[in-house]
DNA sequence: CACAAACATGACTATTGATTCATGTTTGCA
DNA sequence: TGCAAACATGAATCAATAGTCATGTTTGTG
């Protein structure tokens, strides 16, 4: 269960490249659908159309995929947000677009959505350096936009991170909610209610003056 | 890996309460720490002192403490919240309140709340009724408020859900993030930051009527 | 063309650990 | 006291499957 450290499996030339591929492709259906436990490296090589032999040249362990998995997602969601977060006019719409993407994104990639959940509990390190990263980000651009004068100043020293996280932890619930258990849900509507909530937040507005009485 | 359905593993008499007490006690920590698939069944009764055999006494599979440790976590929490949230004056103070109670929790019960997170990939079945439970008295409770006057009327009919979800969102991540990953910051401050976002969202405030220049 | 990397194969090994079970031991109660 | 139900034991079973390896096959290049 833990075999030696060999250098690095990082064996790549011509055709070793879509091998690869297909197999990590594989995996993340397999991982994504039947879970980490459940996924075997023979369903995962047959599902390849490859040997499972050939498994061992790409990757040392089936955590390796995992790892790689995360990575790959990380990547691929970092994209995806910044296309999407491109035209932004100011902090708030970018929360609302960003948002907007990252449900559509686990609608379309649930399987590779579920990986990068379950990573947690097979390599803690990854899934914590994965949201430690996007938070660093998330950091950096509220930070500007406050200095800006987009969003309002948090209370402390601490809010900066704590909303980074909030505002993460918000994206994953509702990801969760809406992008994995019901797909149904119009996202414009989703996202409206949120974008409501991180906008103004849920006080009371203070009711509208009452118009005099006319004389 | 799959026993018969033996009708209930529901023994329960005199001393037998305590034994599995002891075992569902080391479950938690040792799935808690080492992760389900690690936390092995010899581990667990050992820990408990007593012997491989006896777990099957009273859980049918490995599978089975999990489902019943969330179960536990769930009575917990809900007592822990409830009480915590008792003397809120309004919706508002309820969160702040609940958000503190459940950091608390947290880092009080590392290893139970781990274990709730990962049932969602043994038994995702319990794990989304754990949430879906929570999400609902969510829903009574903000529907409340917002009859009350004590929060703002969200933008559509699914902005109650959402909202549900957003907080236990934030809820999880911060737990995550000061709960378990960092359990030196001051909960105040957290709280402050959290309680802020949560009451007035990000947008930045009108800034204050430039005082008309004086004649 | 010929040879060496690089890539691919799939049968085999070796471990691991959940679950079972035949055999005690304890407890409550008639 | 004596018996049955409840509880406890831990060695043995037994299936699953990661990971290995000896043996091909392909490909690029001199």
């Amino acid at each position: 269960m833990t075999p030696r450290k060999r250098t690095l499996p990082v064996p790549k030339t011509g055709r070793g490249e879509m091998t690869r591929r297909k197999i990590l492709d594989a995996a993340k259906r397999e991982i994504g659908r039947r879970g980490f436990a459940e996924a075997s490296i023979s369903t995962i090589t047959a599902e390849a159309g490859v040997a499972q032999g050939t498994f061992y040249i790409y990757f040392r362990t089936k955590e390796d995929v995992m790892r790689e998995l995360v990575l790959h997602m990380g990547r691929m969601l970092r994209h995806h947000l910044t296309e999407a977060t491109e035209g932004a006019r100011n902090r708030l719409d970018a929360e609302r677009l960003g948002l907007r993407a990252f449900l559509d994104f686990v609608r379309k990639n649930p399987d590779l959505y579920k990986v990068v959940e379950e990573s947690q509990f097979v390599d803690g390190k990854v899934y914590r350096q994965y949201y430690t990263e996007f938070a660093k980000s998330y950091r950096i651009a509220l930070a500007a936009a406050e200095k800006r004068g987009e969003i309002a100043p948090g209370p402390n020293d601490v809010s900066t991170e704590v909303r980074a996280w909030m505002l993460m932890g918000i994206s994953v619930f509702l990801g969760q909610r809406y992008g994995l258990w019901d797909p149904k849900t119009p996202l414009d509507e989703i996202v409206d209610a949120a974008a409501d909530m991180i906008g103004h937040g849920l006080a009371a507005t203070i009711p509208a003056r009452i118009p005099a009485p006319a004389p």
